[in-house]
DNA sequence: GTCTATAGGCAGATAGAC
DNA sequence: GTCTATCTGCCTATAGAC
């Protein structure tokens, strides 16, 4: 049971058992919060006993870290994906909502984010971890938009982390206040509107129609 | 100890005992989250045992209902007050944006975004009153939009009421993603983008400096 | 790695005296 | 209205057998 799977997915510090820990605590906290899951509640789902996960992750702090760390990480490896896929800048955009539009499609808030409404209550290791998260998805926005105004493909006015700051922001936000409605159409509608301000203008005032609209009106 | 501030504040459904646990809870659970604080904490910082809390609010998910009701109640008439002092359409909105950067600023989230994040652990009482919150919000924003564009202090492009359903979720966002920074500039950087899209244009492309830019920067 | 057993504390809640 | 005392259950965490 232990020897199997190692090969298949190449880096794995964590075991195959601690790996579904991780899976099954994610989703407990992005629908729950942390304060909203105990150790037992995963037990339970993966029948095994409580006190078997303290051999994987020895205090819930610790297993709060690892889920950050790892949701963290792989937020950037799709980051990274974008990049490689992905053209255009504003191509680029509507990968990056898509990416929110599929956590909410899934029941789920970003795990960061409602960590970050439960941050006052965290330990410190997690806290760091969070601002680390949204401070990667700033600078990795803020280029995006940078090279979307460079080659035409999106209109940025003012400064470009301001504008990445704002749409975290907005994306966030748009995940946390379509929640209680359990409506994605709640969410695209105010994800399209975060970006048809950027969209790169041909006249004065209508915004054009480009592959970002097409992106976030399907997101 | 009874019988001294009833002629205080006019109404009061609630005795003077039952408010200060409401005010209690009220900031435990914007900084904290329901599911973050206990009858205890309460009880430790009103100096009153954990059973006469139970004497008040019976169950602690009527103390959670007692507690959105009095903020949605709070918060319309604050809307109220709004639309009985400002004029233009845009310096309501602008007094809008006032209101969730002053919950900021006092280290809190807005108690019904904190809730939206809990929302599917939370009792169904619950729950319903936070939908109604963000409804009201919702439409009393939408209004302020319609009559901005009428009046041309507002351009809106867009139904009124995505466009304020938008405005909310930005807001929201806004004060969960400035949480871990602790920075109302941050907070205020992000409101400000979120309503220079809907100041009036004198001409094609460029924002005017209105009443609400001022607001806005200054929230 | 997983188990049983258990510690020690805190959770929400109730009974009944004052 | 507030108290003491108490219940039951769940929480995080540990010891030690297998």
């Amino acid at each position: 049971m232990a020897t199997r799977t190692e090969a298949e997915s190449g880096r794995r510090p964590p075991g195959e058992t601690a790996t579904r820990i991780l899976d099954i605590a994610e989703e407990l906290v992005q629908v729950r919060g942390f304060n909203g899951f105990s150790y037992a509640d995963v037990a339970r789902r993966l029948k095994i006993t409580n006190a078997s996960l303290h051999y994987h992750f020895h205090a819930k702090a610790d297993l709060g870290s690892a889920l950050v760390e790892r949701y963290r990480r792989r937020f950037i490896e799709s980051l990274g994906a974008i990049d490689h896929e992905a053209g255009r800048a504003d191509a680029r955009l509507a990968a990056y909502v898509r990416l929110y539009a599929d956590v909410f499609r899934s029941q789920r808030m970003c795990l960061c984010g409602m960590l970050a409404a439960e941050y006052q209550t965290l330990p410190a290791g997690m806290q760091e971890l969070i601002v680390d998260f949204f401070d990667e998805n700033e600078s990795w926005l803020a280029r995006v938009l940078e090279e979307g105004a460079s080659e035409g493909s999106l209109a940025l006015d003012g400064p470009p982390r301001e504008r990445a700051r704002a749409l975290i922001g907005g994306l966030e936000g748009a995940m946390l206040v379509a929640r209680p409605y359990d409506d994605v159409e709640r969410f695209s509608a105010i994800a399209s509107q975060l970006t048809s301000g950027l969209a790169a203008r041909a006249d004065g005032s209508g915004a054009a129609a480009t592959a970002m609209d097409e992106f976030s009106r399907r997101a």
